[in-house]
DNA sequence: CATAAATTCAAACTGTTGTTTGAATCGTTT
DNA sequence: AAACGATTCAAACAACAGTTTGAATTTATG
């Protein structure tokens, strides 16, 4: 055999999945597509929840690693990061991706969205239990770098920005068809890593607002 | 009878995709707990893509009136609208539709990021076609507001907006879980929107980067 | 080469899905 | 009260889901 079934099945199923969401495809499908037998994903993963989960594995056992080497970095070379350096340190791990498999990167990103909006929690607490020391390692930095900011400010920000990213990549492939045809323009996968980045970097460090427009919420909710 | 068959089961049904998506919530689980025959869904609806719609529809016709009618209210009142006037102007019709039912805004915030995430196509779609025009006056007002971007960059901007807004509205359920067992912190829906508005804000108005963390990008593909 | 383990395979199982059907029932109108 | 259309109902339908089974086949081992 050319390639293993174990990682036929992976490649086919990491496609689909990206493509149409997980519940959406079938293991049929999956199978019908790898060319192999249906009770093979069974046999080789025990069901499909842990199929889903294996296949964000092979990914986040690459990424991990490296968003902390690159965090190690930063701490050396800068003194103080502040918000965008750390946002930036996660760009490099993430762009690898596509010497790990064609479109990795892309693939990446759009299970990562899938597994966030689609699962009522297992992929989440597989993640948070897997790669937990990481994500806190991020978290603490930001804190760091935007000390008069609550704890729990950071925290509501970083998962506004974890937001915009995921779902922008979900919808990318929709975004970019829109943007190819209303505005002439051809963007890739970097491209679009390239405008979020100042977007979510701009709303993490923004300023607590002390204005005039919290006045209208509570004016006008009757 | 108290409640005509047709509003109990889009209450019911509204209720139940909210709280787990639109395709894991089944025909059988919706007139079960609606109290009404598993046929009168078809009978009333057609098909439970149609039910979806109406569901979305029912918010959708109050909503986006007194959205344009906000916006009206701006461009008399302030001279050249900046991005958070705009953003604001939406926040009072989003709160009033408490009044339109309980947790109306929850509901229907919730309702729109699963139909983003969830659905192919179909819904946004529908939303489009139904309520273009509002949707094309806030671009337009954006970019009236930011003139020297790019009619693209706006573009690109205010889809992270909506990816912010929808998907921290789709998970805020577990984030404000997660914020009352680690801070202590009690937020409610009007306490979300109040910390995304900012934070959305900021990302789109912020200006066009020429720094050098794009450097660091080309470097380091390989 | 023979034996044992690992893998593949076609088929069936169990459960759920959205939808349809045709008779029974209800409400209104004549 | 009779007749009619609108609605409800239990039941069945067809398609698809994930999973299991046990025999056939391949692969590796002694």
């Amino acid at each position: 055999m050319a390639v293993k079934t174990k990682t036929q099945i992976l490649n086919t199923a990491e496609a689909l999945f990206a493509q149409q969401g997980f519940s959406n495809t079938s293991l049929r499908t999956i199978t019908t597509c790898a060319d192999v037998n249906l009770a093979s994903v069974n046999y080789h993963f025990g069901s499909k929840k842990l199929l889903i989960q294996a296949v964000l594995q092979r990914y986040l056992d690459v990424l991990m690693p490296k968003v902390n080497q690159q965090l190690d970095h930063l701490v050396e070379s800068v003194a103080e990061p502040e918000v965008p350096h750390i946002f930036e340190a996660m760009v490099e791990p993430l762009l690898s991706l596509n010497n790990l498999r064609p479109n990795g990167t892309s693939t990446f990103v759009l299970l990562l969205g899938r597994g966030y909006s689609e699962s009522q929690g297992h992929l989440r607490r597989f993640i948070t239990e897997h790669y937990g020391p990481v994500l806190m390692r991020v978290v603490a930095m930001v804190h760091q770098a935007l000390p008069e900011l609550a704890p729990s400010e950071v925290f509501w920000r970083l998962h506004f920005a974890i937001g915009t990213f995921v779902f922008s990549m979900a919808s990318s492939s929709a975004l970019t068809e829109i943007a190819a045809a209303d505005y002439d323009q051809d963007v890739d996968i970097k491209g679009v890593i390239g405008r979020i980045l100042p977007f979510i970097s701009a709303g993490v460090a923004t300023p607590l607002q002390t204005g005039n427009w919290s006045l209208d919420l509570k004016r006008d909710i009757a």
